[in-house]
DNA sequence: AATTCACTCAACCGCGCTTTG
DNA sequence: ACAAAGCGCGGTTGAGTGAAT
């Protein structure tokens, strides 16, 4: 929805020294303003950068819009599998905590992120009637989600098996493969499918579910390894997010939006439904 | 064509921590 | 040691947009 959006209405309030300070939407003059000033000067001091910049906002203003919009190597659109993989995975170890999740996401806002998951994520656990910090809800996205995100990686890093790919309304991981929770909750199993394509197996490295090809330490995908010395490498060779969805000539929304096609409205087929379910009445 | 609804995300707010004087 | 200012973080809001009706 970046694209093409009208500004909202701006408002003018006065700071405590009478001085004018503008809220609401940044225009482009402001951004130049912004831009021009941390290019010749450098980031911090937002408080006097903005007086100094001449710009009517506040310190805190200046900061969040240049983080969060105007840093040059800040990337757009929509996240790629691999990053939410990435989310999931960092948010199971430290919850809510954005910019410790960001820092491991170059290029990714934890104002992004925090959005991502409020918007895709609780979107699922409001589809399974369950609180997205609950137990039974992190164990449904680690049993189904996450296998599948690897899926989609897989798919996406090798063209070649292109063929035997899985719509992602159908259960591609689910019925033959995947452990279903009959008895009690059983974590055990649960790091091991086996990814259809491939018969490559998932592995849990410190307790991260990765492919089972995949190196567990060497190169970072995030290019920072985590504080404990682990490190998650989903870091996929050879993954062109424009040549493999097909996306060339279209622009960067249009191209994103078909690589979120496979997602849906609803996450969860039927049969992951009805596991869950499963999963409910054992707990109860 | 008009209206409603759900969704996204930029921007703001409040709070707590750190730094500075 | 203390107060004030600055900063960063997580939570929340609300306008714009597109899809559905």
């Amino acid at each position: 929805m970046s694209k093409g959006r009208i500004p909202k209405s701006v408002s003018i309030n006065l700071d405590q020294d009478g001085n004018e300070l503008r809220r609401g939407p940044w225009t482009l003059e402001e951004d130049n303003l912004l831009i021009q000033h941390i290019t010749s000067h450098g980031e911090g001091q937002w408080n006097s950068l903005a007086k100094s910049a001449g710009l009517k906002r506040t310190g805190k203003s200046c900061r969040l819009r240049w983080l969060n919009y105007l840093k040059p190597d800040i990337k757009r659109g929509n996240l790629a599998p691999h990053e939410q993989l990435l989310i999931l995975e960092l948010h199971s170890r430290w919850g809510n905590r954005w910019s410790k999740i960001a820092q491991h996401m170059p290029g990714r806002t934890d104002n992004e992120i925090k959005n991502y998951w409020r918007t895709r994520v609780q979107k699922q656990a409001r589809q399974l009637k369950v609180d997205s910090n609950s137990k039974k809800f992190l164990e449904a996205v680690r049993l189904y989600w996450m296998p599948r995100l690897l899926e989609k990686i897989e798919q996406d890093s090798s063209p070649s098996s292109s063929a035997a790919t899985s719509s992602p309304s159908s259960s591609s991981i689910t019925t033959s493969e995947t452990p279903k929770p009959a008895a009690a909750p059983p974590p055990p199993q649960i790091n091991r499918p086996v990814l259809p394509n491939s018969g490559e197996e998932i592995q849990e490295i410190s307790g991260f579910l990765t492919p089972a090809g995949l190196e567990p330490c060497g190169k970072i995908f995030c290019g920072k390894p985590f504080e404990d010395g682990g490190c998650y490498h989903v870091d996929i060779p050879g993954y062109d997010h424009v040549q493999e969805l097909g996306c060339e000539g279209m622009s960067m929304s249009e191209c994103h939006a078909a690589d979120d096609d496979w997602f849906g409205s609803c996450f969860w087929n039927s049969d992951e439904l009805w596991q869950f379910r499963k999963l409910e009445e054992v707990d109860v």
